[in-house]
DNA sequence: TAGTTTTGATAAATCGGTTTAGTAAATGAC
DNA sequence: GTCATTTACTAAACCGATTTATCAAAACTA
């Protein structure tokens, strides 16, 4: 069975396929109702489909865009992805998912592959190591929108969440609480933008709060050693007695660990997780988290995208800062008041 | 900045685009070592990206392929699709995300756009309702995997678990710890093929062990209805006492539900659900669930499809069927040997 | 030396649409 | 009745690759 073209229809309909492109296009100004009746009965009775690879090599518009985020499996991403996917949607475009794993090769190769398959722009929660491709060429060429990242001096569109502010929230709610001791876990060694303002707001609350900070409490873990450096640090003199997981996967560790362990929240130990999933309010101990508004986030870096890529000259850069919620639950101690 | 074609590059190299497309094609028998290098610099030199629209215009093979799922933020598709993207990833092709809500009308439209954009092969988790549509049609057109659905008395290459045994064995394990009273929850009205097969598991499991089967305790919830349901349950003769919850989205509705009733688990009532999730085993009580290889499923699902696209002719169409495992957890009872 | 084969490269057709410029027929103006 | 305008439609160029058929020059054969 042959796919159907465009002069397949033109052929059967005894009118050249100009018209029937026209017609497609709904440039009925020029056309009589006959013609116009005959194509569309046509086009139903074979079925035809127009090919929009032809369509974007002339058009030079795919109609597709890419998003390329960490991990797919986050609960963050998976959230953002849905916003972005319906909103493209709606507004008749697709979705390329590229997952980079943190990986600047892996990323490099995506936006390679997007640029050749001459997608209309794309969504990046970047990596940080291919900023300069990006600054220097990418934006020139494509409509690019940042999530969840920030470039300094760089004009871009760009969502993100105040993490600041989320993170100074969170921590001077523990504070508020009574904590002093409060340790943030970061997964492995990767800093980027948003890890690095929420130790900013966790700096901030400190300070306003008159805590002296000490650099033994910033730690960094793997699945591998967050048994010993959990040990060692409720072995010191001074052992913290509230934690904050810089986002879901540190979150997911740290309560793993503490299962393990058998040590107790809030009793033993106060916790603030980043990103409220689903069963956060099921744990054992329902959790505390610094909610951020993925879906929105998703559908608003969309929203910027696709009218960076249909309005053809847009001078002002949009930074949309979405706030974040403290959303607090019993894992950080019942408030008496 | 103009983008660089391949005429750019044959202009400036002295060749015809002919031979530039021959080196990217890597048929390098005929041509010089002196043009070969000549034109690796020129590309290098421009920054020259070939167009894979025009690429696949000619070649009527876009190296992308479009994944429909009901809904990528249930565990369960998110973690299939990374599987997917990760198989495609490694052999470049590249994945268009759908979700279809599970609403026939926005799969339907799903399919038509990616039959429109030329994809290379679809993997759906169908609706069911658009059956035919994919029987008569698409199938003969487009290599097509099915994933998490079974479609009776058809030739089709499929991936999904064995849902009635790992019912039957959830079962058959609450039924060993003393349930007799076994509540089946089901979201919304939707039946799909995985749930059938999963109520199968659930009546085979109660007639091997010579128990009736209660109309009453199958139990389709949505949001709104689920604490009157659950209520109406509680408060008949021969309550349950266990639940068997279907999918991940009917846990979530139950454990909340059950919370707010502050019923206990597994005191008052045990609970086995469907599809292991990162926090299962930091809930309360940690769930007890039948676990499906997800990721595994994705790349098996990929495998086929990419097979199918890059073979001509395979004649018998392969049905993988993955098994489940029975992750035991205290939300049933601890078991007393 | 003339004819054949091999080597290295190219012109032109093609994929399936969109669009511009153009044309023939019908209508309107005077 | 003639010329200008409007209406309905089409031919052909184009988008940027791939590929087939072809060709010129060099190398080989007899």
């Amino acid at each position: 069975m042959e796919k159907i073209r465009m002069i397949d229809v033109a052929n059967k309909a005894g009118v050249s396929k100009s018209t029937v492109s026209q017609y497609l296009n709904k440039r009925y100004e020029f056309m009589s109702k006959d013609t116009r009746q005959r194509i569309s009965d046509v086009i139903q009775e074979l079925g035809f489909k127009p090919n929009s690879v032809a369509r974007s090599l002339k058009l030079k518009k795919t109609n597709t865009v890419g998003i390329i985020v960490p991990n797919i499996n986050y609960s963050f991403s998976t959230a953002v992805s849905r916003g972005v996917e319906d909103y493209c949607q709606k507004h008749g475009y697709s979705v390329i998912i590229c997952n980079s794993d943190d990986n600047p090769e892996k990323e490099h190769a995506y936006i390679q592959m997007l640029q050749m398959k001459q997608v209309d722009g794309i969504i990046i929660s970047s990596t940080g190591q291919n900023n300069e491709l990006l600054k220097e060429e990418i934006i020139r060429e494509l409509p690019l929108v940042l999530l969840d990242r920030i470039f300094e001096d760089m004009e871009i569109d760009l969502v993100c969440s105040d993490h600041r502010a989320g993170a100074f929230e969170a921590i001077s709610h523990l504070i508020k609480m009574g904590h002093k001791r409060i340790l943030v876990v970061i997964p492995d060694e990767h800093l980027n933008s948003s890890r690095v303002s929420r130790i900013k707001g966790y700096d901030d609350a400190l300070e306003k709060n008159g805590i002296d900070k000490d650099e033994k409490l910033i730690v960094y873990v793997s699945e591998d050693n967050i048994d010993s450096k959990i040990d060692d640090l409720f072995r010191i003199d001074d052992p913290p007695t509230a934690i904050f997981c810089i986002n879901d996967l540190a979150t997911l560790e740290v309560l793993t660990c503490l299962k393990r362990k058998k040590i107790k929240i809030p009793e033993d130990v106060a916790v603030i997780g980043v990103d409220d999933f689903p069963a956060a309010n099921l744990l054992e101990s329902p959790l505390t988290v610094v909610g951020q508004h993925t879906y929105e986030m998703g559908m608003k870096a969309a929203e910027l995208l696709i009218r960076r890529i249909e309005e053809k000259k847009i001078d002002k850069y949009v930074q949309h800062v979405f706030p974040c919620e403290l959303i607090v639950r019993e894992s950080c101690g019942f408030k008496n008041e």
